[in-house]
DNA sequence: AGCATTCTTGACCGATCAGTCATCAATTCC
DNA sequence: GGAATTGATGACTGATCGGTCAAGAATGCT
């Protein structure tokens, strides 16, 4: 019953979490956010709550993307260094859209988590799954005598976590820079 | 002539500096700073002419300080990768007074770059000043044989950039995590 | 058709933002 | 001591912020 809605709340996320990840939490205007989606105020209020719950709803999609293809990713059959080289590279492999489009949950870590416990909380979550992703994925390697026995999965998944996250940052500035692709392939050594 | 200045301009940019890497450019507001720094409002507007400007001494302050620490642990004799192993656990080994202090030129990389063409070419030429100091100390490692001879310098570094860079963020948001140590030795297998 | 419900719209609100400026206080020079 | 200069101060400004709300439009139920 009652009017029907006229926008894809899921497209406003979508817009959302581009605009979020380019400018931050708080430069990102909802005036912004409304020439983008040419949607009326109310409108957005009306779906959404406030400019943090929106928020949330653009960080929960941005991490449902991508843990969802990291996921996919790391369930492939085949050498583990060939499927973490695949992951590595993925900041440089795909002609992306938005080259300064900034990781939203660093960007949400930074931005808010300070004092945001719930973010703060959500988050701690969230890089969890990341890490355990990787470990079970560091393991396999192990089991399958492909890494070697004495590797420490833990601080191993750590470190891959620590470098993804600078190969992306420093693809968001330079994302011409020759050496990035050629530098995340150096990471594998270290396994 | 004239009146004395009664504040040390050193130690606002110093106090902005702080308060701009806890919370970043545009949620610090010239209120937050006024209140940390016990100036009126036209003090600071009259010494430092707005609050971009005062942006940019923090973070030449921030460049300044952190590019000669770097200078001066490279220029010691020893061992390169003991100098680069003290380097990645720098962020670790310092009680660090604000646990929460993100790197002041990653936030304006993020945040101002890619509004501000003037901090943008001034941030990468900055960068680019960190990854030669890298450059050079590998260079001196290959030079006395102690790196293998066909390490590639530039890739090396930018290698070691994205980690140190990682690290330190990781450290931002989990300034207990028990495996960042490890991760960080773990860096200089790859070389 | 009439009513209840939901969405759309944009005017509006108080708070806060960055920045200005007139006034006053301190210092130096003559 | 008086003139000139510079710093200190906080009230003030216009713009923008996030958020609200009353009025109108579209839908489904009876």
């Amino acid at each position: 019953m009652g009017r029907t809605r006229e926008f894809s709340p899921e497209s406003v996320v979508q817009k959302a979490m581009v605009a979020f990840g380019q400018n931050g939490y708080t430069a990102t205007s909802i005036t912004d956010l409304l020439e983008e989606t040419h949607l009326a105020r109310g409108s957005l209020y009306g779906a959404f709550g406030d400019k943090r719950q929106l928020f949330r709803a653009a960080l929960e999609k941005y991490d449902q993307e991508n843990f969802q293809a990291m996921e996919q990713l790391f369930a492939k059959r085949g050498p583990v260094k060939k499927i973490l080289s695949k992951w590595l590279n993925h900041p440089f492999d795909t002609t992306d859209v938005c080259t300064r489009q900034a990781c939203l949950m660093f960007r949400a870590a930074m931005e808010l988590a300070p004092h945001d416990p719930e973010i703060d909380q959500w988050l701690k979550g969230a890089f969890e799954r990341y890490q355990n992703l990787l470990v079970k994925l560091l393991q396999r390697g192990k089991a399958s005598g492909e890494l070697r026995p004495g590797l420490n999965c833990k601080v191993a998944a750590r470190y891959l976590g620590c470098s993804m996250h600078g190969l992306k940052s420093m693809r968001t500035m330079y994302p011409d820079c020759a050496e990035l692709p050629a530098a995340a392939q150096m990471v594998l050594k270290a396994l």
